[in-house]
RNA sequence: GGCGCAUUCGUCUAGUGGCCUAGGACACCGCCCUCUCACGGCGGCGGCACGGGUUCGAAUCCCGUAUGCGCCUCCA
């Protein structure tokens, strides 16, 4: 994996970085992080640990140490140099330029593509070493994937036309070519590059929207990839045995945000009770919410079942730790005088007992149970919205849930 | 412009000449369940870009057209 160190990690990226991963946890293989970078300025270090945060997160690791484009610049000169002496490559104003072969062609079988094949007299002449020394991409890629002893490379699309000029130079430094494997694009919804305004767009947007890194990873195995005819749930280590660069497709996918809720929620849902109370926890404190955690972990078991995202808590479950403004019919006033009535004497003030007594209530009124909850509900919870009603005013206690309806009736 | 790549329901995809009156999932619509929402169950809508070939037979092979994307930097 190789990323130019630019910013936050795209999930095209991400994708990419995820299939060279699978493939290589699932053939015994190495993943190694090289970071494409052209100068050592501040910036570059702040990327590139952005990027390593991004991918702990998503739960992608790499073997050995991180490895800098720049470091072997001294190497690539040198290399360039041999060239120039077997002539394959020249002086061209202080830059070194490597000499494609004026006929014939060049071709290679692509794991995803299959073959690719183009005629030597579309490539050019191609810039190895700048005038200033600094090798360029072209040129660095390929010296460091035969000094890196690559077998495989993995990356978007945009390269095909690098992969011959890079098979070209390889072949003249005598090196083994890998194999490699150009995966699609993700696009956005309306089929141009994915952007802002489609929705997240980088690993820590989706982190910050409070998806499990579990889920991100199943959908975006996804995206380009496929198991067979209809498995669409995998673990990770299911993803890493069954992946394969022949089940890969060649057209670009678009990222259906709405797809990737529902998996969301089929993750978070699945996750036993005290993990799932543990990661709202620690989503909340990312996201600097000072709420009781106590709290929040009582609160879990309540909404495990409705929100497809950790952000959507603060605005479903938010009643618990502010005071809210109820936003909603609250009926004649009848129910909630009764409402008020019956709860204060309930004891003890349990789940249980709260919905015998209004449903109790709702009977002695006349009502069907849903007219008689909804303005308590949204009394108490401020929303026509919300988690189980008897099991949210147990858990907010009876001081507040009565404070709330008297205020409601004021 | 040149070269390359791609094109199956709105979206992700299955499909490698007969199993396809094209299967699954998400979304959407309807019904059921139900304290709201969600979950769950049942049902429905919906697609092989277009035109030629090859073949007894094509979503699948070939050619062309269209559309989209990428590359054509002393960018990565």
């Amino acid at each position: 994996m190789a990323p130019s160190p630019t910013g936050n990690l795209h999930v095209g990226l991400a994708r990419t970085f995820l299939f060279n991963w699978l493939f290589a946890r699932g053939s015994g293989g190495e993943c190694l992080l090289r970071i494409e970078n052209t100068d050592t300025s501040r910036e570059v270090a702040e990327s590139v640990d952005q990027i390593q945060r991004s991918l702990a997160w998503f739960g992608i690791e790499w073997d050995g140490p991180v490895t800098f484009q720049l470091d072997r610049m001294t190497h690539c000169q040198e290399v360039a140099r041999d060239l120039v002496v077997k002539n394959v490559a020249y002086e061209d104003e202080g830059a070194i330029r490597f000499r494609m072969p004026g006929e014939g062609a060049t071709c290679y079988t692509d794991l995803v593509l299959g073959r690719i094949e183009v005629q030597n007299e579309a490539l050019e002449d191609l810039v190895l070493v700048r005038s200033d020394g600094r090798p360029t991409y072209n040129f660095a890629s390929p010296v460091e994937d035969w000094l890196d002893g690559i077998t495989h490379v993995v990356r978007g699309p945009d390269h095909i036309s690098n992969t011959l000029k890079q098979i070209r130079i390889l072949e003249a430094l005598g090196a083994p070519v890998p194999e490699y494997a150009h995966v699609p694009n993700i696009n956005g919804g309306d089929g141009k590059k994915l952007s802002k305004r489609h929705g997240a767009t980088s690993l820590e947007e989706f982190r910050h929207a409070g998806y499990l890194p579990d889920a991100l990873v199943n959908f975006l195995a996804l995206l380009g990839w496929s198991y067979d005819d209809r498995t669409t749930i995998m673990s990770r280590e299911e993803l890493i045995e069954r992946f394969s660069f022949d089940r890969v497709g060649a057209s670009p996918a678009t990222l259906d945000y709405q797809k990737l809720d529902w998996m969301s929620g089929v993750y978070l849902r699945d996750l036993p009770p005290e993990r799932y109370a543990d990661a709202l926890v620690s989503y909340l404190h990312e996201e600097g919410y000072d709420w009781d955690d106590e709290l929040v972990r009582r609160a879990a078991p309540l909404v495990q079942e409705k929100i497809t995202k950790l952000g959507e808590f603060p605005q479903f479950a938010g009643f618990f730790f502010r005071d809210v403004q109820p936003d909603g019919d609250l009926g004649d006033g009848v129910v909630l005088r009764e409402a008020e009535r019956v709860l204060d004497r309930v004891e003890p003030f349990t789940a249980e007992k709260i919905e015998a007594v209004l449903r109790e209530m709702a009977e002695r009124l006349e009502l069907q149970p849903r007219k008689a909850f909804q303005p308590v509900r949204i009394a108490v919870t401020g929303s026509k919205v919300s988690p189980g009603l008897f099991e949210s005013i147990e858990l907010l206690g009876p001081e507040r849930t009565l404070a709330r309806i008297r205020a409601a009736q004021a």
